[in-house]
DNA sequence: AGCACGCCGACT
DNA sequence: GTCGGCGTGCTC
């Protein structure tokens, strides 16, 4: 490709052209004039007013220049400077553009992402206020907190301002570096935080155990950026280890602030609740997706200006500006809610590592099933390993069994062990949890004679099962509709579905992982006496519902709990002694091949919510496949084994952590579409690859995605990979510019580690 | 991504 | 006769 050759000089050093980030999908940044009047007045983090088309929008100075390359008859000049906006810090432009570089995205798509909307769009001319200054002048307010409150169950901040000791008062909000000869923000009082705890929790008054407090002390004698892998087993006492170190943290610095992220605050109410206990109300700030808007531009101020010690939050909370950044903990890392999957893909374990890096500050990664990337890095060495391998209290895990499941032909979802280790359960009057472990997963296919699965023929994935695209007519009249076809995500192979399997010749050939339909049906049938309440996405969906069956759970008004993911998390119930998961190996064949990593996850989460306070307690698990190893890992707590073991054969395979990815997809009206773009994409991709040779590459075949049919529109997926990170996102950002100058009716994106494939 | 402009169906 | 469907094109 041919550089261009158009540059404007401008006379004179100062530069005058601004570079400004905007959540435009369509340019890393955009070029703007410097008005005389705005001289000097502009640097990187200053947010600014710029024309937009007919409008005006928000964005923020990433870079001066003296030179641009748009024509100077396009160019147009920086309205104003948005002069209640925090400037932004240096740490958190640098995660930007960082961010922005490994997605292949603008650091303005990245960056105004996590910008509450009130505070982004453009101030309306008779706005009776700024919206900063409303955000900023909110927060003091005891309605400022109702989003803490109600996430940490019942706090009652104290009303009005909080008064700080004269010592604290005196310090001023920290500002960037860069900081220019723009007014900053009035400085507001810093909460100071003591480095014991204040108010009760649940471990108050009691000395950490030997485990804790070897963990704390390596975490309180480390300096400058590191990478902590904490794996501790559930009851383990991750979370008072989190407090005490931020407690230490916070007391160094008055300025120092901490981000606890955590996988679903609706989902862990128990952890917010407890931060928010334990430190000053105003000193925390929550930042999730239930907010209102108000809410969410009030704490993400306070954050932003460093009013607010801790920040708590989901993924989002990672792209937060924190001038005062001291330390990060990503609790249950392994999580997959921690991945953003629809709009801009990204990690947000990934990018707390690459923020604490950037700010040279710690990261700590808390679970008792890391993910493989993090295990695969602690065990090279490039993660610090922390363990705490005992329940404190000296709690005994549960004992856990498998219920094999190919002795039932018929179509219950319970065995009768299963039911009658419930009906033992309750008869204690203890309660029992029936956990469904229902994913929207692409089910393998399977024979019910023999176990044959549908492998793939080219590599070491499944086939899947597919609901075949709508045949063309004549092909209809043709002969018996093939309805359905096995198809590979990996390589992209499909055939029809074999009328008889291919290793036996039994005709019994079926998707797997279905018939939980009728689980409640039965549970109420056979324990008609017991109070039954249901958990899943549907009920939480209501506001407050959620959290109206757990507290029924906590006080006893419920025997057996049905429910979905959502109870594998975080909850604690006392009185649980029995978890029966029912279909116990839901995902161990999928497509994904992460499937089988996420199940061990959730199947150990599952079994730590048994019997925390010492009940002697049970798991079950259900499955047609007890005989495989995941289960002999499972049945012995062992995650090293099963880790080591999934490590070895994604080594063996390629697979990430050994190899990388790329995925794009593309949507069309019909699926012909997207394929078509898919394949011109390869193709234009193979190019760029004859161009500049990089044989670690390897481009599969286009895959037509099953499931996906959203609105009425279908899409396809084409999968990268490469042993080699760098020549991976170096082909990537050739591909990326070859296939924007293309038009096609299809619509496509392209996602970097790529979730599921 | 928004948001304009622009050219064809069912409604007061 | 209009309101409105979303296809196409543009934004420093």
């Amino acid at each position: 490709m041919n550089v261009k050759l158009k540059v404007n000089s401008v006379f004179g050093d100062p530069p005058a052209i601004a570079q400004v980030a905007l959540d435009v999908p369509i340019a890393p940044w955009f070029d703007y004039r410097i008005g005389r009047d705005l001289q000097g007045c502009l640097a990187p983090g200053v947010w600014v007013r710029v024309p937009w088309a007919s409008g005006q929008r928000v964005g923020i100075v990433v870079g001066l220049s003296s030179q641009t390359d748009i024509e100077p008859d396009r160019l147009r000049e920086v309205t104003g400077v948005l002069e209640q906006a925090p400037i932004a810090p240096e740490n958190w432009l640098a995660l930007l553009r960082f961010g922005a570089g490994y997605y292949h995205r603008g650091v303005g798509e990245l960056g105004l992402l996590a910008v509450p909307r009130t505070l982004r769009s453009p101030p309306a001319p008779k706005a009776r206020q700024n919206a900063f200054a409303r955000a900023r002048s909110a927060w003091g307010r005891p309605s400022a907190r109702r989003a803490l409150a109600a996430a940490g169950g019942g706090l009652e901040g104290p009303s009005g301002a909080y008064e700080p000791p004269a010592a604290a008062a005196a310090s001023t909000v920290p500002t960037a570096p860069t900081s220019p000869t723009v007014p900053i923000a009035p400085a507001a009082p810093i909460v100071p935080i003591a480095p014991t705890p204040q108010v009760s929790s649940r471990q108050d008054g009691l000395p950490l155990g030997a485990d804790q407090q070897r963990v704390l002390d390596a975490l309180v004698g480390g300096d400058g950026f590191a990478v902590w892998l904490l794996h501790g087993v559930t009851g383990s006492g991750k979370t008072e280890v989190y407090l005490r170190w931020f407690e230490a943290i916070l007391a160094r610095r008055a300025d120092a602030q901490v981000l606890l992220m955590v996988p679903e605050i609706a989902l862990t109410p128990q952890l917010a609740g407890l931060v928010a206990r334990r430190f000053p109300p105003e000193a925390v700030a929550v930042l999730h997706s239930n907010l209102t808007e108000a809410e969410r531009a009030r704490a993400w101020l306070a954050a932003a200006e460093g009013r607010v010690r801790v920040v708590i939050g989901t993924r989002l909370a990672v792209l937060t500006p924190l001038p005062g950044l001291a330390a990060i903990v990503v609790d249950e890392e392994h999580d997959a809610s921690y991945r953003q999957q629809d709009g801009l893909h990204y990690s947000a374990r990934d990018l707390a590592v690459a923020a604490a890096s950037l700010a040279k500050v710690p990261v700590l990664l808390g679970s008792a099933t890391p993910s493989l990337e993090s295990w695969h890095a602690a065990r090279r060495g490039k993660y610090r390993l922390l363990r705490m391998p005992k329940r404190i209290g000296g709690g005994a895990l549960p004992t856990l069994s498998l219920i094999d499941m190919r002795a039932f032909r018929t179509r219950a979802a319970l065995a009768p062990a299963a039911i009658e280790a419930i009906g033992a359960t309750l008869a204690r009057g203890e309660q029992a949890l029936v956990f469904i472990n229902r994913r929207g997963y692409a089910p393998v296919l399977t024979c019910e004679a023999c176990g044959w699965l549908s492998d793939c023929p080219n590599c070491s994935a499944w086939r899947v099962l597919h609901q075949r695209a709508q045949a063309p007519a004549a092909a209809r009249n043709a002969g018996p509709p093939a309805r359905y076809q096995l198809v590979c995500h990996h390589c992209g192979v499909d055939a029809p579905v074999p009328p008889a399997c291919p290793s036996c010749g039994n005709i019994g050939l079926s998707g797997l992982g279905r018939g939980t339909q009728r689980l409640e049906e039965e549970l109420a049938e056979r324990f008609p006496d017991s109070r039954i309440a249901r958990l899943d996405r549907d009920v939480a969906r209501r506001r407050g519902a959620a959290q109206a069956v757990i507290t029924a759970v906590h006080e006893g008004e419920v025997d057996l709990l049905v429910g979905t993911q959502m109870l594998a998390k975080g909850h604690d119930f006392r009185r649980l002694s029995l978890v029966v998961v029912v279909d116990g190996d839901a995902g161990l064949y999928s497509a994904d091949f992460r499937a089988s990593e996420r199940l061990f996850a959730t199947l150990m989460q599952v079994a730590g919510r048994a019997g925390r306070d010492a009940l002697a307690s049970r798991v079950l698990v259900q499955t047609r496949f007890p005989d495989h190893p995941l289960f002999a890992c499972l049945l012995r707590h062992d995650y090293d084994g099963f880790a080591d073991t999934l490590l070895a054969e994604r080594r063996e395979a390629g697979m990430p952590p050994f190899g990388h990815q790329a995925l794009l997809r593309a949507e069309a009206a019909t699926i012909g579409e997207a394929l078509e773009f898919l394949r011109l994409a390869r193709d234009i991709g193979e190019q760029c690859l004859a161009e500049t040779p990089s044989d670690e590459i390897v481009l599969f075949d286009a895959v037509p995605m099953s499931m996906a049919r959203l609105k009425g529109r279908e899409r396809a997926q084409l999968l990268v990979e490469s042993r080699d990170r760098r020549a991976l996102h170096g082909f990537v950002e050739a591909w990326l510019a070859a296939l924007r100058s293309q038009r096609s009716r299809a619509r496509w994106q392209l996602e970097i580690d790529p979730a599921e494939i």
